[in-house]
DNA sequence: AGTGAGCGA
């Protein structure tokens, strides 16, 4: 009757009743986050590099990178406050050509004795719009 | 501890 009937239509909805033995549901691999974040970013003139020795700074780096193409800017990432590094870091090339052969020429090589990895900067953050008090300085390239 | 993956004053 009316309770019946209840239970069936909160089956039929997909509620507690719901069993499923044998389907076909192969669920079709819906990766967009894959498709849409690569592992590596697309070719630019700017290069990510991690595993860097904590005490490599950005003239170690740019040094070594300069081997492969003129080197626009290097930066080691330190933290402001204790002034370490954390071990990654930034390069930029004047050009794309350059960038790819500073990658096929740096990854996975040695640099102050850690195997240091190069590839494809992502584009970075959007930067924070400027207090009204103090500005913060803009990254200047 | 600079303890090791990562995307930046």
């Amino acid at each position: 009757m009316a309770m019946r009937a209840a239970a069936a239509a909160a089956a039929a909805r997909g509620g507690l009743g719901r069993r499923v033995f044998s389907t076909f549901n192969f669920a079709p691999p819906p990766n967009p986050a894959a498709a849409a974040a690569p592992p590596q970013a697309e070719p630019s003139t700017n290069l990510f590099v991690s595993g860097l020795n904590k005490r490599t700074t950005t003239d170690g780096l740019r040094e070594a990178f300069s081997k492969f193409g003129e080197v626009a800017h290097a930066r080691v990432v330190t933290d402001p406050v204790h002034g370490y590094s954390k071990g990654f870091g930034f390069v930029r090339y004047t050009t794309l050509d350059e960038a790819a052969e500073g990658i096929k020429g740096m990854d996975g090589k040695f640099l102050d004795g850690w195997v240091i990895f190069a590839e494809y900067a992502r584009p970075r953050q959007p930067r924070p719009p400027p207090g009204e008090n103090g500005a913060p300085p803009s990254p200047r390239y």
